[in-house]
RNA sequence: UGGGUCGGCAAGACGGUCGCGUCGCACGGUCUCGAUCGUGCGCCGAGGAACGUCCGGGCUCCACAGGGCAGGACGGUGGGUAACUCCCACCCGGGGCAACCCGCGAGACAGUGCCACAGAAAGCAGACCGCCCGGUGCGCAAGCGCCGGGUAAGGGUGAAACGGUGGGGUAAGAGCCCACCAGCGACCGCGGUGACGCGGUCGGCUCGGUAAACCUCGUCCGGAGCAAGGUCAGACAGGGAACGAUGGGGCUGCCCGUCCCGUUCCCGGGUAGACCGCUGGAGGGCUGCGGCAACGUAGUCCCGAGAGAGAUGGCCGUCCAGCCGGUGUCGCGAAAGCGCCCGGUGAACAGAACCCGGCGUAUCAGCCGGCCCAUUCG
Protein backbone atom coordinates (compact mmCIF):
# COMPACT_ATOMS: atom_id res chain seq x y z
CA UNK A 1 0.00 0.00 0.00
CA UNK A 2 0.80 3.52 -0.10
CA UNK A 3 1.15 6.23 2.31
CA UNK A 4 -0.50 9.06 1.70
CA UNK A 5 2.00 11.42 0.76
CA UNK A 6 2.65 9.02 -2.32
CA UNK A 7 -0.75 9.20 -3.39
CA UNK A 8 -2.22 11.73 -5.76
CA UNK A 9 -5.88 12.77 -4.09
CA UNK A 10 -7.12 15.92 -6.02
CA UNK A 11 -9.29 16.02 -9.56
CA UNK A 12 -7.40 19.10 -10.69
CA UNK A 13 -4.12 16.79 -10.17
CA UNK A 14 -5.10 13.42 -12.37
CA UNK A 15 -6.68 16.40 -14.63
CA UNK A 16 -3.23 18.05 -15.64
CA UNK A 17 -1.33 14.33 -15.51
CA UNK A 18 -4.03 12.72 -17.99
CA UNK A 19 -3.68 15.47 -20.13
CA UNK A 20 0.04 16.93 -20.32
CA UNK A 21 2.00 13.47 -18.99
CA UNK A 22 3.44 11.30 -21.05
CA UNK A 23 1.62 8.36 -22.31
CA UNK A 24 2.92 4.56 -21.92
CA UNK A 25 -0.18 1.96 -23.93
CA UNK A 26 0.12 -1.93 -22.65
CA UNK A 27 -2.21 -4.59 -22.75
CA UNK A 28 -4.06 -4.28 -19.70
CA UNK A 29 -3.61 -0.32 -18.22
CA UNK A 30 -2.28 2.57 -19.98
CA UNK A 31 0.08 4.79 -17.70
CA UNK A 32 0.24 8.76 -17.30
CA UNK A 33 3.84 9.88 -16.06
CA UNK A 34 4.83 13.86 -15.70
CA UNK A 35 8.09 14.98 -14.42
CA UNK A 36 7.71 16.92 -10.83
CA UNK A 37 10.69 19.12 -9.19
CA UNK A 38 13.57 16.88 -8.13
CA UNK A 39 13.72 15.93 -4.78
CA UNK A 40 9.87 15.19 -4.41
CA UNK A 41 8.21 12.09 -3.68
CA UNK A 42 6.66 10.08 -6.33
CA UNK A 43 3.25 10.20 -6.29
CA UNK A 44 0.70 7.39 -7.81
CA UNK A 45 -3.53 7.33 -8.74
CA UNK A 46 -5.21 4.92 -10.27
CA UNK A 47 -8.15 5.29 -12.36
CA UNK A 48 -10.61 1.87 -12.72
CA UNK A 49 -13.81 2.50 -14.32
CA UNK A 50 -16.57 0.28 -14.16
CA UNK A 51 -16.24 -1.17 -17.42
CA UNK A 52 -12.89 -3.26 -15.51
CA UNK A 53 -16.19 -5.06 -13.36
CA UNK A 54 -18.21 -4.74 -10.30
CA UNK A 55 -16.96 -3.68 -6.68
CA UNK A 56 -14.80 -6.64 -5.83
CA UNK A 57 -12.97 -7.14 -9.50
CA UNK A 58 -11.97 -2.94 -9.38
CA UNK A 59 -11.00 -3.28 -5.68
CA UNK A 60 -8.83 -6.12 -7.20
CA UNK A 61 -7.36 -4.59 -9.86
CA UNK A 62 -6.91 -1.35 -7.84
CA UNK A 63 -4.93 -3.06 -4.77
CA UNK A 64 -2.98 -4.79 -7.46
CA UNK A 65 -2.06 -1.55 -9.21
CA UNK A 66 -1.32 -0.32 -5.65
CA UNK A 67 1.49 -3.28 -4.68
CA UNK A 68 3.49 -2.72 -8.07
CA UNK A 69 3.64 0.85 -7.74
CA UNK A 70 4.93 -0.17 -4.05
CA UNK A 71 7.61 -2.33 -5.41
CA UNK A 72 8.53 1.16 -7.66
CA UNK A 73 8.93 2.73 -4.94
CA UNK A 74 11.25 0.15 -3.12
CA UNK A 75 13.46 0.69 -6.14
CA UNK A 76 14.31 4.42 -5.74
CA UNK A 77 11.55 5.66 -8.00
CA UNK A 78 10.80 9.23 -7.21
CA UNK A 79 10.02 12.98 -8.97
CA UNK A 80 7.21 11.77 -10.53
CA UNK A 81 3.59 11.80 -10.86
CA UNK A 82 2.03 8.57 -12.50
CA UNK A 83 -1.64 8.02 -13.02
CA UNK A 84 -2.15 4.41 -13.94
CA UNK A 85 -5.37 3.62 -16.26
CA UNK A 86 -6.98 0.13 -15.94
CA UNK A 87 -8.84 -1.33 -18.98
CA UNK A 88 -11.20 -4.04 -19.07
CA UNK A 89 -8.70 -7.07 -19.82
CA UNK A 90 -6.94 -6.34 -16.34
CA UNK A 91 -9.53 -7.84 -14.56
CA UNK A 92 -8.36 -10.78 -16.37
CA UNK A 93 -4.84 -10.85 -16.12
CA UNK A 94 -2.65 -12.38 -13.48
CA UNK A 95 -0.45 -10.82 -10.80
CA UNK A 96 2.45 -11.38 -12.94
CA UNK A 97 1.61 -9.89 -16.01
CA UNK A 98 0.58 -6.86 -14.33
CA UNK A 99 3.00 -6.76 -12.58
CA UNK A 100 5.73 -6.49 -15.36
CA UNK A 101 3.82 -4.70 -17.90
CA UNK A 102 3.44 -1.41 -15.05
CA UNK A 103 7.36 -1.89 -13.48
CA UNK A 104 8.02 -2.52 -17.36
CA UNK A 105 6.46 1.52 -18.52
CA UNK A 106 7.77 2.97 -15.27
CA UNK A 107 10.99 1.62 -16.44
CA UNK A 108 10.79 3.25 -20.01
CA UNK A 109 9.41 6.55 -18.78
CA UNK A 110 12.49 6.87 -16.37
CA UNK A 111 15.08 6.57 -18.82
CA UNK A 112 13.69 9.15 -20.94
CA UNK A 113 11.91 11.94 -18.04
CA UNK A 114 15.40 13.83 -17.64
CA UNK A 115 14.98 15.02 -21.63
CA UNK A 116 11.67 14.97 -21.28
CA UNK A 117 12.13 18.09 -18.14
CA UNK A 118 14.53 19.34 -20.44
CA UNK A 119 12.12 20.13 -22.90
CA UNK A 120 9.78 21.57 -20.72
CA UNK A 121 12.25 23.83 -19.54
CA UNK A 122 12.65 24.64 -22.75
CA UNK A 123 9.50 25.94 -23.41
C1' U B 1 -32.01 -47.47 2.33
C1' G B 2 -34.30 -44.34 -1.48
C1' G B 3 -37.40 -40.18 -2.72
C1' G B 4 -39.76 -35.74 -1.08
C1' U B 5 -40.76 -31.45 2.05
C1' C B 6 -39.72 -27.60 5.62
C1' G B 7 -36.17 -25.13 8.58
C1' G B 8 -31.36 -23.94 10.69
C1' C B 9 -25.78 -23.43 10.60
C1' A B 10 -21.40 -21.92 8.21
C1' A B 11 -19.28 -18.58 4.41
C1' G B 12 -12.23 -22.15 5.86
C1' A B 13 -7.59 -22.63 9.34
C1' C B 14 -2.39 -21.58 10.24
C1' G B 15 2.16 -19.28 8.79
C1' G B 16 5.97 -16.21 5.98
C1' U B 17 7.00 -11.60 3.63
C1' C B 18 5.85 -6.60 1.96
C1' G B 19 1.99 -2.96 3.24
C1' C B 20 -2.76 0.38 4.56
C1' G B 21 -6.79 3.15 7.71
C1' U B 22 -9.14 5.06 12.50
C1' C B 23 -7.92 5.62 17.55
C1' G B 24 -4.41 5.60 21.87
C1' C B 25 0.63 6.21 23.89
C1' A B 26 5.84 7.73 23.35
C1' C B 27 9.67 10.49 20.83
C1' G B 28 11.12 14.25 17.24
C1' G B 29 10.32 18.55 13.71
C1' U B 30 7.32 23.03 12.49
C1' C B 31 4.53 27.06 13.97
C1' U B 32 0.14 31.54 15.02
C1' C B 33 0.84 26.78 21.33
C1' G B 34 -2.83 23.18 20.19
C1' A B 35 -2.80 22.03 15.94
C1' U B 36 -0.08 19.71 12.02
C1' C B 37 3.73 16.42 9.89
C1' G B 38 7.17 12.27 10.59
C1' U B 39 8.91 7.73 13.18
C1' G B 40 8.01 3.62 16.56
C1' C B 41 4.73 0.52 19.55
C1' G B 42 -0.28 -1.20 20.75
C1' C B 43 -5.80 -2.11 19.96
C1' C B 44 -9.36 -2.69 16.31
C1' G B 45 -10.61 -2.92 11.03
C1' A B 46 -16.67 -5.61 5.56
C1' G B 47 -21.40 -9.21 4.38
C1' G B 48 -25.16 -12.93 4.63
C1' A B 49 -26.45 -11.00 1.29
C1' A B 50 -22.35 -5.13 2.84
C1' C B 51 -25.89 -5.89 -3.50
C1' G B 52 -30.56 -4.19 -6.09
C1' U B 53 -32.52 0.65 -4.11
C1' C B 54 -38.36 -2.18 -4.31
C1' C B 55 -41.23 -0.96 0.43
C1' G B 56 -41.44 0.76 5.81
C1' G B 57 -39.39 3.77 9.85
C1' G B 58 -35.75 6.78 12.82
C1' C B 59 -33.03 11.41 12.05
C1' U B 60 -32.65 16.52 9.52
C1' C B 61 -34.60 20.77 7.05
C1' C B 62 -38.87 22.92 4.74
C1' A B 63 -42.69 29.04 9.79
C1' C B 64 -47.13 25.66 11.93
C1' A B 65 -47.70 20.49 9.50
C1' G B 66 -54.49 22.51 9.33
C1' G B 67 -59.21 21.10 6.15
C1' G B 68 -61.21 19.64 1.25
C1' C B 69 -60.38 17.96 -3.88
C1' A B 70 -57.15 15.46 -6.99
C1' G B 71 -53.40 11.63 -6.91
C1' G B 72 -50.99 7.18 -4.93
C1' A B 73 -50.61 2.60 -2.06
C1' C B 74 -53.03 -1.37 0.27
C1' G B 75 -57.44 -5.08 0.63
C1' G B 76 -60.04 -12.68 4.16
C1' U B 77 -59.92 -12.62 9.96
C1' G B 78 -57.25 -11.98 14.51
C1' G B 79 -52.58 -10.74 16.44
C1' G B 80 -47.07 -8.79 16.39
C1' U B 81 -44.32 -4.24 15.51
C1' A B 82 -41.67 2.26 15.70
C1' A B 83 -43.85 1.13 10.94
C1' C B 84 -44.81 -1.74 6.55
C1' U B 85 -46.79 -4.11 0.86
C1' C B 86 -43.22 -7.48 6.40
C1' C B 87 -43.88 -11.54 10.20
C1' C B 88 -47.09 -15.22 13.04
C1' A B 89 -51.64 -17.99 13.78
C1' C B 90 -56.19 -19.12 11.76
C1' C B 91 -60.28 -19.07 7.73
C1' C B 92 -61.75 -19.81 2.62
C1' G B 93 -60.45 -21.60 -2.37
C1' G B 94 -57.00 -24.64 -5.42
C1' G B 95 -52.97 -28.59 -5.94
C1' G B 96 -50.62 -33.03 -3.71
C1' C B 97 -51.35 -40.23 -1.29
C1' A B 98 -48.91 -37.15 2.51
C1' A B 99 -45.44 -33.74 4.98
C1' C B 100 -46.60 -29.37 2.71
C1' C B 101 -47.20 -25.71 -1.13
C1' C B 102 -49.88 -21.93 -3.92
C1' G B 103 -53.53 -17.34 -4.02
C1' C B 104 -51.26 -9.51 -6.15
C1' G B 105 -58.03 -13.48 -1.33
C1' A B 106 -63.10 -6.38 -0.60
C1' G B 107 -67.55 -5.37 -3.96
C1' A B 108 -70.34 -7.96 -10.30
C1' C B 109 -78.99 -6.88 -7.96
C1' A B 110 -74.76 1.64 -8.18
C1' G B 111 -73.60 2.16 -13.16
C1' U B 112 -70.66 1.63 -17.87
C1' G B 113 -67.70 -1.68 -20.82
C1' C B 114 -65.62 -6.43 -22.61
C1' C B 115 -66.14 -12.00 -23.43
C1' A B 116 -61.21 -13.94 -29.00
C1' C B 117 -61.80 -18.82 -31.82
C1' A B 118 -65.67 -22.21 -32.29
C1' G B 119 -70.89 -22.14 -32.09
C1' A B 120 -77.73 -21.15 -34.09
C1' A B 121 -77.04 -18.21 -29.85
C1' A B 122 -72.01 -15.17 -25.12
C1' G B 123 -76.26 -11.92 -21.65
C1' C B 124 -81.23 -11.22 -22.92
C1' A B 125 -83.26 -13.14 -24.75
C1' G B 126 -83.43 -15.97 -28.71
C1' A B 127 -83.63 -21.36 -31.72
C1' C B 128 -79.26 -24.20 -36.43
C1' C B 129 -80.15 -29.52 -36.68
C1' G B 130 -84.12 -31.74 -34.16
C1' C B 131 -89.09 -33.21 -31.62
C1' C B 132 -94.53 -32.40 -31.78
C1' C B 133 -99.49 -30.44 -33.52
C1' G B 134 -102.64 -28.23 -37.36
C1' G B 135 -103.38 -26.95 -42.54
C1' U B 136 -102.01 -28.07 -47.51
C1' G B 137 -99.54 -30.29 -52.22
C1' C B 138 -97.59 -34.98 -54.28
C1' G B 139 -97.81 -40.24 -53.40
C1' C B 140 -101.41 -46.72 -53.10
C1' A B 141 -98.52 -46.36 -48.72
C1' A B 142 -94.13 -45.38 -45.89
C1' G B 143 -92.77 -40.69 -46.42
C1' C B 144 -91.16 -35.94 -48.65
C1' G B 145 -91.97 -30.57 -49.59
C1' C B 146 -94.38 -25.84 -48.21
C1' C B 147 -97.18 -22.58 -44.60
C1' G B 148 -98.66 -21.49 -39.46
C1' G B 149 -97.88 -22.72 -34.45
C1' G B 150 -95.89 -25.30 -29.78
C1' U B 151 -91.22 -26.78 -27.60
C1' A B 152 -85.89 -26.78 -25.67
C1' A B 153 -85.70 -33.14 -23.69
C1' G B 154 -81.71 -34.92 -27.56
C1' G B 155 -77.24 -33.35 -31.16
C1' G B 156 -72.91 -30.53 -31.93
C1' U B 157 -69.30 -25.82 -30.20
C1' G B 158 -66.90 -23.67 -26.18
C1' A B 159 -63.27 -21.92 -20.44
C1' A B 160 -68.45 -20.86 -19.76
C1' A B 161 -74.99 -22.39 -22.85
C1' C B 162 -80.27 -20.22 -17.82
C1' G B 163 -79.21 -26.39 -12.45
C1' G B 164 -78.35 -32.41 -11.81
C1' U B 165 -80.68 -37.46 -11.13
C1' G B 166 -85.23 -40.14 -10.88
C1' G B 167 -90.54 -40.08 -11.23
C1' G B 168 -95.19 -37.87 -12.65
C1' G B 169 -97.12 -35.21 -16.62
C1' U B 170 -97.69 -34.11 -22.11
C1' A B 171 -99.27 -33.99 -28.88
C1' A B 172 -94.01 -33.24 -27.96
C1' G B 173 -91.89 -30.90 -23.94
C1' A B 174 -90.41 -27.69 -19.96
C1' G B 175 -89.44 -26.61 -12.01
C1' C B 176 -95.17 -27.42 -15.21
C1' C B 177 -95.58 -30.67 -10.47
C1' C B 178 -93.02 -34.01 -6.70
C1' A B 179 -88.61 -36.37 -4.05
C1' C B 180 -83.43 -36.12 -3.18
C1' C B 181 -78.84 -33.42 -4.31
C1' A B 182 -76.10 -28.81 -5.67
C1' G B 183 -76.53 -23.59 -5.48
C1' C B 184 -79.02 -18.73 -3.83
C1' G B 185 -81.70 -15.90 -0.08
C1' A B 186 -84.09 -15.27 4.82
C1' C B 187 -84.51 -16.86 9.82
C1' C B 188 -83.18 -19.91 14.17
C1' G B 189 -79.74 -22.88 17.31
C1' C B 190 -74.69 -24.33 18.68
C1' G B 191 -69.11 -23.40 18.51
C1' G B 192 -65.47 -19.38 17.69
C1' U B 193 -62.70 -12.59 19.70
C1' G B 194 -63.38 -13.02 14.36
C1' A B 195 -63.03 -14.59 9.14
C1' C B 196 -66.05 -18.79 9.31
C1' G B 197 -67.80 -23.80 10.48
C1' C B 198 -71.73 -27.42 11.89
C1' G B 199 -76.99 -28.43 12.25
C1' G B 200 -82.18 -27.17 11.33
C1' U B 201 -86.67 -24.64 9.20
C1' C B 202 -88.75 -21.95 5.27
C1' G B 203 -88.87 -19.54 0.47
C1' G B 204 -88.96 -18.70 -4.76
C1' C B 205 -87.64 -22.83 -7.96
C1' U B 206 -82.02 -20.92 -10.59
C1' C B 207 -79.55 -16.03 -11.11
C1' G B 208 -72.70 -16.67 -16.36
C1' G B 209 -67.65 -14.67 -16.13
C1' U B 210 -64.30 -10.45 -15.95
C1' A B 211 -62.73 -5.39 -11.03
C1' A B 212 -54.34 -7.69 -13.00
C1' A B 213 -61.26 -2.96 -17.35
C1' C B 214 -63.26 1.81 -15.78
C1' C B 215 -65.45 2.06 -11.24
C1' U B 216 -67.59 1.67 -5.93
C1' C B 217 -66.45 0.94 -0.67
C1' G B 218 -62.96 0.90 3.43
C1' U B 219 -57.98 2.03 5.59
C1' C B 220 -53.41 4.72 5.20
C1' C B 221 -50.22 8.58 2.93
C1' G B 222 -47.38 16.52 3.29
C1' G B 223 -42.41 17.26 0.54
C1' A B 224 -37.31 16.55 0.04
C1' G B 225 -33.14 13.96 1.52
C1' C B 226 -26.61 12.97 5.28
C1' A B 227 -24.41 16.22 -1.41
C1' A B 228 -30.16 16.24 4.77
C1' G B 229 -28.61 19.98 7.98
C1' G B 230 -25.24 22.95 11.19
C1' U B 231 -20.53 25.65 12.84
C1' C B 232 -15.96 27.98 11.47
C1' A B 233 -12.60 29.80 7.95
C1' G B 234 -11.92 31.92 3.21
C1' A B 235 -13.05 34.35 -1.73
C1' C B 236 -15.47 37.93 -5.22
C1' A B 237 -17.66 42.72 -8.84
C1' G B 238 -21.15 44.00 -9.93
C1' G B 239 -25.05 44.77 -13.63
C1' G B 240 -30.04 44.25 -15.56
C1' A B 241 -35.33 43.11 -15.45
C1' A B 242 -40.18 42.33 -13.20
C1' C B 243 -43.74 43.37 -9.51
C1' G B 244 -44.46 46.70 -5.88
C1' A B 245 -50.05 45.45 -1.88
C1' U B 246 -56.72 44.68 -6.26
C1' G B 247 -49.18 42.45 -5.73
C1' G B 248 -45.45 38.69 -5.28
C1' G B 249 -43.83 34.38 -2.84
C1' G B 250 -43.80 29.99 0.65
C1' C B 251 -46.57 25.97 2.96
C1' U B 252 -48.41 19.75 -1.59
C1' G B 253 -50.35 19.61 -7.88
C1' C B 254 -55.25 22.66 -7.13
C1' C B 255 -58.79 25.24 -3.74
C1' C B 256 -59.69 27.02 1.16
C1' G B 257 -57.01 28.67 5.09
C1' U B 258 -52.64 30.74 6.91
C1' C B 259 -47.75 33.06 7.11
C1' C B 260 -43.84 36.38 5.20
C1' C B 261 -42.41 40.77 2.45
C1' G B 262 -37.77 44.28 -0.94
C1' U B 263 -38.91 39.97 -2.89
C1' U B 264 -38.15 37.11 -7.15
C1' C B 265 -35.80 36.06 -11.74
C1' C B 266 -31.76 36.55 -15.40
C1' C B 267 -26.55 37.61 -16.85
C1' G B 268 -21.68 37.98 -14.85
C1' G B 269 -18.20 36.83 -10.81
C1' G B 270 -16.31 33.89 -6.38
C1' U B 271 -15.82 29.48 -3.33
C1' A B 272 -15.69 23.57 -4.04
C1' G B 273 -11.56 23.81 2.64
C1' A B 274 -11.89 22.04 7.91
C1' C B 275 -15.00 20.29 11.86
C1' C B 276 -19.79 18.49 13.75
C1' G B 277 -23.73 15.23 12.02
C1' C B 278 -20.87 9.77 12.45
C1' U B 279 -22.14 5.53 14.87
C1' G B 280 -24.24 2.40 21.74
C1' G B 281 -28.65 1.08 18.67
C1' A B 282 -36.53 -0.11 17.80
C1' G B 283 -28.38 -3.55 19.32
C1' G B 284 -26.83 -8.82 20.15
C1' G B 285 -26.06 -13.63 23.28
C1' C B 286 -27.85 -16.65 27.42
C1' U B 287 -31.53 -17.79 31.23
C1' G B 288 -36.43 -17.20 33.50
C1' C B 289 -41.62 -15.79 32.77
C1' G B 290 -46.22 -14.83 29.37
C1' G B 291 -47.88 -16.47 24.42
C1' C B 292 -49.65 -22.15 19.70
C1' A B 293 -46.43 -18.56 17.29
C1' A B 294 -44.57 -13.84 15.44
C1' C B 295 -43.20 -11.32 19.68
C1' G B 296 -43.18 -9.10 24.55
C1' U B 297 -40.90 -8.72 29.31
C1' A B 298 -37.24 -9.24 33.61
C1' G B 299 -32.27 -10.39 34.95
C1' U B 300 -27.34 -10.85 33.40
C1' C B 301 -23.24 -10.60 30.08
C1' C B 302 -21.08 -8.46 25.59
C1' C B 303 -20.20 -4.54 21.82
C1' G B 304 -14.08 -3.88 18.66
C1' A B 305 -15.12 -0.30 10.95
C1' G B 306 -16.23 4.97 10.50
C1' A B 307 -12.98 6.02 5.11
C1' G B 308 -13.30 10.73 1.99
C1' A B 309 -9.72 9.52 -5.27
C1' G B 310 -12.16 6.38 -0.61
C1' A B 311 -8.28 1.77 4.64
C1' U B 312 -9.64 -3.41 5.93
C1' G B 313 -4.81 -5.61 1.23
C1' G B 314 -0.77 -7.84 -2.64
C1' C B 315 2.35 -12.14 -3.29
C1' C B 316 3.85 -17.05 -1.51
C1' G B 317 3.58 -21.62 1.40
C1' U B 318 1.31 -25.67 4.50
C1' C B 319 -3.20 -27.97 5.73
C1' C B 320 -8.93 -29.45 7.15
C1' A B 321 -13.84 -30.88 5.35
C1' G B 322 -15.59 -32.25 0.74
C1' C B 323 -15.05 -33.62 -4.46
C1' C B 324 -12.38 -36.24 -8.70
C1' G B 325 -8.96 -40.02 -10.16
C1' G B 326 -5.74 -44.16 -9.00
C1' U B 327 -4.16 -48.43 -6.75
C1' G B 328 -2.85 -52.05 -3.22
C1' U B 329 -0.27 -60.34 -1.41
C1' C B 330 -4.07 -53.95 3.12
C1' G B 331 -8.79 -54.23 6.90
C1' C B 332 -14.44 -55.28 7.28
C1' G B 333 -18.06 -57.63 3.98
C1' A B 334 -21.53 -62.75 0.22
C1' A B 335 -21.67 -58.41 -2.90
C1' A B 336 -22.44 -53.34 -3.62
C1' G B 337 -19.66 -50.46 -0.81
C1' C B 338 -17.01 -48.29 3.39
C1' G B 339 -12.22 -47.43 5.72
C1' C B 340 -6.80 -46.95 5.10
C1' C B 341 -2.92 -45.23 1.37
C1' C B 342 -1.18 -42.12 -3.05
C1' G B 343 -1.98 -38.03 -6.61
C1' G B 344 -4.95 -33.75 -8.16
C1' U B 345 -8.31 -29.93 -6.66
C1' G B 346 -9.27 -27.16 -2.55
C1' A B 347 -13.20 -22.77 -4.97
C1' A B 348 -19.13 -19.40 -5.01
C1' C B 349 -21.82 -14.74 -4.97
C1' A B 350 -19.84 -10.52 -3.76
C1' G B 351 -16.91 -4.64 -0.85
C1' A B 352 -19.47 -0.53 4.36
C1' A B 353 -20.25 5.36 2.97
C1' C B 354 -26.24 8.32 8.23
C1' C B 355 -28.58 4.15 10.87
C1' C B 356 -32.28 0.34 11.52
C1' G B 357 -36.76 -3.36 10.00
C1' G B 358 -38.26 -6.09 5.66
C1' C B 359 -38.62 -7.82 0.58
C1' G B 360 -36.21 -9.35 -3.92
C1' U B 361 -32.04 -11.25 -6.39
C1' A B 362 -26.83 -13.87 -6.66
C1' U B 363 -24.29 -18.03 -4.35
C1' C B 364 -18.94 -23.36 -5.46
C1' A B 365 -18.56 -27.28 -2.23
C1' G B 366 -20.97 -28.55 2.40
C1' C B 367 -22.95 -29.75 7.41
C1' C B 368 -27.18 -30.46 11.03
C1' G B 369 -32.26 -31.29 12.33
C1' G B 370 -37.91 -31.95 12.12
C1' C B 371 -41.77 -34.11 9.28
C1' C B 372 -44.05 -37.18 5.12
C1' C B 373 -44.19 -41.30 1.48
C1' A B 374 -42.24 -45.91 -0.37
C1' U B 375 -39.28 -50.25 0.49
C1' U B 376 -36.29 -53.98 3.28
C1' C B 377 -35.24 -56.41 7.91
C1' G B 378 -36.78 -57.33 13.00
Amino acid sequence: MLAKANRITSADDYRVIVRRGAKVAGAHTVSYVRSRESGTDARFGFIVSKKVGGAVRRNLVRRRLKAVCHEALGDGISDVDVVVRALPSASLADWNEIRAEVLGALQRRRARVPAAAAQEKGE
